[in-house]
DNA sequence: GTAGTTGCAAAGTGTTTGCAGGCAG
DNA sequence: CTGCCTGCAAACACTTTGCAACTAC
């Protein structure tokens, strides 16, 4: 189901997670320092199993309901992104910069988009007393030779 | 959680839907065709419990299991479409022109955007081998007072 | 101590499946 | 008769919750 290109990982060292949790407000605990190093190491897109699976590779350390709580916590505050893609399971985003998002509905694999390129225009205005809150732009794509739906 | 602004309906005969199951190669049961009306009557995004609720107003004459196969055979025979913006929950869209939508993540709601003055520029050519499905935008709004996140 | 955090297991939601019975051609 | 449809209930995948034990200051 997950590829094979792993996309590169970046050292991030347990000190500078610390700050970064801090500065969001966040108490750097053990489990959320291990889940923050698993978004933050990977540049990639996880579900809350995979992210399970990476925090746990070594000896389980961390339960499912704190894997559950934690990015919750993340998103309340604005640390990560969620993305909603596919029918049943949450991506979390670790990249809070404006961008979008390949979606390849045959492997279930997320690749950015960065926004600088693109442009969207002619967006109506939101209905009366509503804002604009984000806009996701997904585009899906499959193997060319992928049956379409 | 459904407001009651309810989208305008629209007569449609069973004729007439019986004709767009047989185009789109579905063979048209009594139980389809009360999916499809459900979908079409309405100009609205439902969610498979929704359809389930609807269609069995009057009396209960549609199982659950029934309501998500015939949305799957829509699906597959495209005379819908899906719409994932909800994590946990997929809307179906009897709308299958090109267009967008707007989502009150407050609400639930989904409504559309004509897809004509909306222009998308710059999205990067999808990787070697891939090819682009479907472009989807979603403009996630709220009450313009509701806390973000 | 006290407040906040974790883990377990149970509950919850939305969706899919296995299978027996039914209906239409 | 045969093949497709349907309904029921059980199974599933993902996520949330209740609660007791624990940890850190």
């Amino acid at each position: 189901m997950y590829s094979m290109h792993s996309a590169p990982t970046t050292a991030i060292s347990r000190e500078h997670l610390t700050d970064l949790l801090r500065s969001h407000g966040i108490a750097p605990t053990h489990q959320r320092i291990e889940i923050a190093h698993a978004l933050f190491s990977r540049h990639e897109h996880m579900s809350a199993d995979r992210i399970m699976d990476v925090v746990n590779i070594r000896h389980s350390e961390t339960s499912k309901a704190t894997v559950y709580n934690t990015l919750r916590l993340f998103l309340e505050k604005q640390l990560i992104r969620e993305v909603i893609v596919d029918p049943g399971k949450v991506f979390y985003d670790p990249n809070t910069a404006p961008h979008h998002h390949f979606f390849n509905v045959v492997s279930g694999e997320l690749t950015d988009i960065p926004a600088d390129n693109l442009i969207i225009a002619g967006v109506p205005r939101p209905p009366e007393g509503m804002q604009a809150d984000s806009v996701d732009v997904i585009v899906r794509i499959r193997p060319r030779d992928a049956a379409a739906a």
